[in-house]
DNA sequence: TTGTAAATGTGTAAAAAATACACGTACCTT
DNA sequence: AAGGTACGTGTATTTTTTACACATTTACAA
């Protein structure tokens, strides 16, 4: 239906009010960081870079950047991703927003933090670049702004999704074996789980394409390989219930 | 330890740094908004206010306001919640923010939205100040801006939330009855539940003190009143698991 | 006052899920 | 060839969850 020359002229007139309404708003820097976790050696491992900053002396800091004009926040984080890692499809979440008046000693920034999981061998990273690598998360200690306080929300989120679902494989190779698997997940609840037990639930969930392959070059017998079957998990996502180690 | 002059200006230096790089930052609108939900006549209900922008022609929208000055998110959500609602002590968490560079007709602004669950009946409510009402969640349709998405968002939070941590007593008034606080899950929930195994599983948590009252004016048997025990919560808050419906 | 309607309060048996636990096997190394 | 190491598997026990029925208390109406 074609509007009236009279209806669009009114909408128009709307829209400029509503335009000048958000021109009276005040207006806040706002970035995103990005806590990317990583497994390796049997420990989670979060990919930090040295801050730019002079003041913060070459402390540990998340990577993240400003959100640009009409970027969409989940936009923002990606684009972070993608810069620093060259990686693609990698799991990628919003946690929540850091606001504390002081948290930066510039100003005013508010942020809003990510959490991702990726594969480590998997990756294409610029480690070269600019002091940018994996640290043991158990390590990590002082770090520039508030950026401890947003690893350690973003870790309690972490060992608290992965008990409501299989986020663990994002940070696997694509083909694993059992025993990587349980590592992972006792490493990020800090527990440890029965071997049997372990394997008897992720049986149950028929989420694990057995490769008929196994392990090379292990100094002991080798397991068998898996890899997760993304597409019937996807496909029921939304049944979804949870682990519940 | 005496910082020496020329630490101090050095420092100062580092942090004029910091200002002007925070000042070359774009900066965007930000508000918060607050999903506030109250439970009556066995309905979740939330509160809405027509929206003041002409161009959404008295469409519901959340209570929101834009974000000050050096103000936290959450000290702003409070702010809403206090001047909207009169109450203070409300429970109040940060869900997530949403970006959508169109979501506000007048240009890109960045909204936090918040959940609140709150007593209908211990209100003071300002409900003759500004179409302020309560609506049946199930039946709210069209909203202004992106806000029935960000309903949609916090409802499925609170029903995922309300599984973990027993924050239903938020919404129910201090004494109540088990047959409320059943109605209470089941509509939050969209479920039935057995009473003789819901009634089991809230004695087992040990978090109800009976009143040694009855209900009053039910056209029926009444039933015992309780109230929760907040501090015994608050105290094991940590420790918490679930509830598991 | 008596009967009826409506919701309260309570326990147990069966099923399902979680836990605890041990030994033979395969492969690697020396 | 022997020893070390991690793999792979099953069952009994406990705990948790589920399903289910009847007597009781009060309000209300006849």
């Amino acid at each position: 239906m074609k509007k009236s020359t009279t209806r669009l002229l009114e909408e128009n007139h709307l829209i400029k009010n509503a335009v000048a309404l958000v021109q009276s708003y005040p207006k806040v820097p706002l970035t995103v960081d990005c806590v990317i976790f990583g497994f390796e050696e049997n420990k989670l491992k979060v990919l930090l870079i040295k801050s730019d900053l002079e003041i913060f002396n070459s402390k540990l800091s998340l990577l993240g950047d400003i959100v640009t004009n009409n970027e969409e926040l989940d936009d923002a984080a990606y684009r972070v991703l993608k810069e620093r890692t060259g990686m693609n499809d990698v799991f990628l979440d919003q946690v929540r927003a850091f606001s504390h008046p002081a948290r930066h000693p510039g100003g005013r920034v508010i942020t809003v933090a990510y959490c991702s999981l990726l594969n480590i061998n998997h990756h294409e990273l610029k480690i070269h670049d600019n002091d940018l690598n994996w640290h043991s998360l158990t390590t990590v200690q002082e770090m520039a702004f508030d950026h401890k306080e947003i690893v350690d929300a973003c870790y309690r989120w972490l060992q608290k999704r992965i008990q409501e679902h299989p986020l663990g494989f994002n940070l696997l190779p694509d083909k694993f074996s059992l025993r990587e698997l349980q590592n992972l997940y006792e490493a990020i609840l800090g527990i440890t789980l029965d071997r049997r037990n372990f394997r008897k639930k992720f049986a149950s969930m028929n989420l694990l394409i057995d490769l008929n392959e196994m392990e090379q070059d292990v100094p002991h017998r080798p397991g068998k390989l898996y890899k997760f079957n993304f597409e019937k998990y996807e496909k029921n996502k939304r049944k979804w219930i949870g682990i519940d180690f």
